[in-house]
DNA sequence: AATAATGTACTATTGTTATGTCACAATATT
DNA sequence: AATATTGTGACATAACAATAGTACATTATT
């Protein structure tokens, strides 16, 4: 499972990581019962701080949505979080408007953004 | 034009009126040289500090978006600088690499986005 | 038994975000 | 001219987010 940290949506990255790790589950890309990368190693790969991920890691526990052992990792639990779809949908937008947000000031439309994707699309 | 802000979301909420307005210049919603709410009257609209829109109107008045005139209000900038159209075309294809990037560490398919968007150019 | 790897606890520091308050400056309205 | 409305400046404050560093506890490995 690939994690990443965008710097600059504003988003809190323990935030970031706590939805990546849900959404992973909800969508059966992590296995129940699997162990997760360690925090220290997370924090490298993310290139943030330890403390960072251990509060991300923490709260998801605390949610039951992970199960932490000291001295052997951090597992996945075995009950799926429940993202619904209205959490879905809010995930979604606020990526959407983030996007369109930044096309705009290079004075891109809606219509732009969507074109180039179809075109990627057909492309792949 | 209709803001809002969703407290639960982590985005600063200064963030957020910034992505809204850009969004609704993407979309034609705003016109040119049109007026926005008062800073004050904002500030009661969506419950927050005055000092949250200050900063969000004076941002986009850095980027050139906004036009702020003391005593009479804050309008909405004219066309931007054209750029080159290459240029434009990498931009615009940067934008979508990070959007995409970005979608899919949250499971979304480049299709979702695509249905995304074509849902947001609908609504009126 | 010894070592390494893992999660945890703690303190300190810095920067950001949002709020509250008051006063001032420029423009529009009466 | 007087008043109201608009944006601006300048503080202070609190909460939050992220970083840095050190030490400790538990488990797995050798």
């Amino acid at each position: 499972m690939q994690f990443s940290i965008d710097m600059k949506s504003g988003v809190p990255f323990y935030r970031q990581i706590i939805e990546q790790i849900k959404f992973a589950i909800a969508r059966g890309r992590i296995e129940p019962g699997s162990r997760l990368p360690t925090v220290r190693q997370l924090a490298v790969d993310l290139a943030i701080n330890l403390n960072t991920v251990i509060r991300a890691y923490r709260e998801l526990e605390i949610e039951g949505v992970l199960e932490t052992q000291q001295g052997s990792g951090t597992f996945v639990g075995r009950r799926k979080p429940a993202i619904d779809r209205i959490e879905k949908q809010r995930m979604l937008d606020q990526i959407l408007t983030e996007l369109l947000a930044r096309a705009s000031n290079y004075g891109f439309t809606i219509e732009d953004v969507i074109e180039g994707l179809i075109q990627r699309r057909e492309e792949s």
